[in-house]
DNA sequence: TCGTATAAAATTGTCAACAATTTCAGTTTG
DNA sequence: CAAACTGAAATTGTTGACAATTTTATACGA
């Protein structure tokens, strides 16, 4: 059982969340059953919330939902498939990224910065989960600010991508594309940020 | 009240589909709230159906969640997210297309030509929730066959599309549409079923 | 021994009740 | 009269209990 706070009431989305860094940090093999009851147990509430989450992360598309027989873990995504995904999540991104870079307010820039700062130092701790789950917040970051409709679907993509590749990553080379990828947003340069994306997401 | 079974017993799935079709078909105006208890009366169950329901359905973007607030009908998109989807679907689709026409048994091509008759039979009847729900189904079959992986981000960006424009469309021309793509599936002409998936969704 | 039938255990599906929160109507107060 | 407060109603959040189903373990018979 991870440092997690034993007596904090756990709601639905961070449950959500938890179970999502877990799955792309690979803490669970392919196929494996997720049983309601363990989990239930794990975060201290009953099935009501768990079987929600359950439900998120199907539609996702990390989990795989059968009735009567509850939610396994998918199987890795094939090459191809993944090449498919990845153009699309550019596609979907770099709209993203030309809206957010006219409309981001200084806060948004401040918590860009913020956001930047925890990855690297996830990425120095060797924290696979912690990697996993700061990348996330980085790229939802500016998805999310630039478009509510999109960022379910993004999300979508983001999450199977990364549960196939995330064990292969260097830390370091990912360091150093996100820092280009936040300095080019920060001197508004929507060219040089598209195509720091394209090396980081390609 | 639509002409449904009363003494049916609904499941999950099924009740998240007929509610993705009233979706589609704009049968609850936008931002409008659905309330977990008069839905849970509708299909003569418990909330926790329900919530399970609203759950994929936010998941998939066409309902929005609040905490403590429940869910309402997603506002619709502007004109370039729209753009944004209907790329990323068709790259998609035609993705699909391909394995489909390589790896589809008879039963699946008897299948298809069916699910081709009730979206005719739909257009037909003049029946909005039912050309949205064949349309779909008819689409899905493809995308389901050649990839379990994708099938959930497509749905999600072809519930999305749909929801915008579902109003406009001529039925006659959509049935031409939908011929001409089913018939190159047939010869296995992969080309012209590229063009003709183009043209309708586009 | 192997396959099959059967009973027990584990797991999911559904529900109704209660707690917490939000919404709304009516009242008060400046 | 408008703004703020108050309490009731409506709504969502969570839970534990029970029903239905699947899985596992055991016993039986060819």
């Amino acid at each position: 059982m991870p440092g997690k706070k034993p007596n904090e009431d756990y709601t639905r989305e961070e449950i959500c969340n938890i179970l999502r860094s877990d799955l792309i940090a690979g803490k669970f093999s392919h196929n494996q059953p997720l049983r309601e009851i363990t989990l239930a147990k794990r975060f201290g509430v009953s099935r009501g919330p768990i079987r929600d989450a359950f439900l998120k992360l199907t539609q996702e598309g990390s989990l795989v939902y059968e009735t009567n027989r509850g939610v396994r873990v998918h199987s890795a995504i094939a090459d191809d498939e993944r090449r498919v995904m990845m153009n699309m999540r550019l596609q979907l991104e770099k709209y993203c990224m030309d809206i957010y870079i006219d409309q981001a307010t200084e806060t948004d820039l401040h918590e860009l910065e913020l956001l930047l700062e925890r990855f690297k130092a996830a990425c120095l701790r060797d924290s696979l989960p912690g990697v996993a789950e700061c990348d996330l917040s980085l790229h939802r970051h500016w998805v999310a600010r630039a478009s509510k409709n999109l960022e379910p679907i993004w999300l979508g993509l983001a999450v199977r991508i990364l549960m196939k590749y995330s064990r292969l990553e260097s830390f370091n080379e990912s360091i150093e594309e996100h820092e280009n990828i936040v300095n080019s947003i920060l001197v508004k340069d929507k060219e040089r940020a598209s195509k720091a994306l394209s090396l980081n997401i390609i």
